[in-house]
DNA sequence: ACCCAGGGTCATA
DNA sequence: TATGACCATGGG
């Protein structure tokens, strides 16, 4: 196990290691939030099949998904899984969007309260909340995600039961609230979980089920 | 056949 | 406050 000093190191391993990510990929903010969204539990390459649905059907707009009926909604939604939830909260999030003037006008409240108001709408959380507000408002704000949670315990920076917030303060302190980096590191962190356990079901040092999330240049020996 | 994925809500104790 | 069920498709 390998165990790191600060928060900064494992930040500056795997942008050495990996290099910058340019998310979130997406065409328009409206993309970025309804990606947002989908992506709930879900694998991206899913989400991309839902999106290209919206996009081949012409409804990515908050108006339009407000003037597509549910079922064909849910339809559209099927390759991301949990397509009725979800297709329940977009809506949600578009009526929210309309109706508070959109993005543009939005944009002028303060990153707290697009915060509160965010959370409010009903299927989004915190780490849903956040990701819309570090990546489609580009405010400094770091998503915390379960791999943050996973790998920061496993280099030992973390004991593992923080709260959201607390760890969110947290990479805040160390980094200092800088968007860019906030972007690359929650990133980073994702991608590289993606491929440094892609091929492998179990790890035999840890011994976790599933996909570890090792430091990088660590390999399962 | 099982496990999980770029989570959140709701009911229960 | 803290678990657990539920949503549900697609890839490993």
């Amino acid at each position: 196990m390998i165990r790191l000093v600060c928060i900064n190191e494992l930040y500056q391993l795997l942008w050495e290691e990996y290099g910058p990510q340019h998310w979130w990929p997406a065409q328009s903010n409206f993309e970025i939030m309804v990606g947002a969204v989908l992506t709930q539990n879900t694998a991206w390459r899913n989400v991309e099949h839902a999106l290209t649905n919206l996009k081949q059907a012409r409804v990515l707009t908050p108006e339009r998904i407000l003037a597509t009926p549910q079922h064909e909604l849910s339809e559209l939604l099927r390759p991301s899984g949990c397509y009725n939830v979800k297709a329940h909260r977009l809506r949600a999030l578009c009526q929210w969007l309309v109706d508070n003037g959109g993005h543009a006008y939005l944009n002028c409240r303060s990153t707290r309260e697009l915060r509160d108001a965010l959370l409010s709408v009903h299927g989004v959380g915190e780490e849903t909340a956040d990701a819309i507000i570090l990546y489609a408002f580009e405010r400094p704000v770091f998503v915390v995600d379960a791999y943050t949670k996973r790998l920061l315990s496993r280099v030992g920076l973390i004991q593992g039961k923080e709260k959201y917030l607390t760890l969110q303060s947290l990479v805040a302190e160390q980094l200092g609230p800088n968007t860019v980096d906030f972007n690359e590191f929650h990133a980073l962190i994702v991608e590289h979980v993606k491929r440094s356990c892609q091929k492998v079901p179990r790890c035999r040092e840890c011994q976790i089920r599933h996909r570890c999330s090792y430091p990088v240049k660590t390999t399962q020996a």
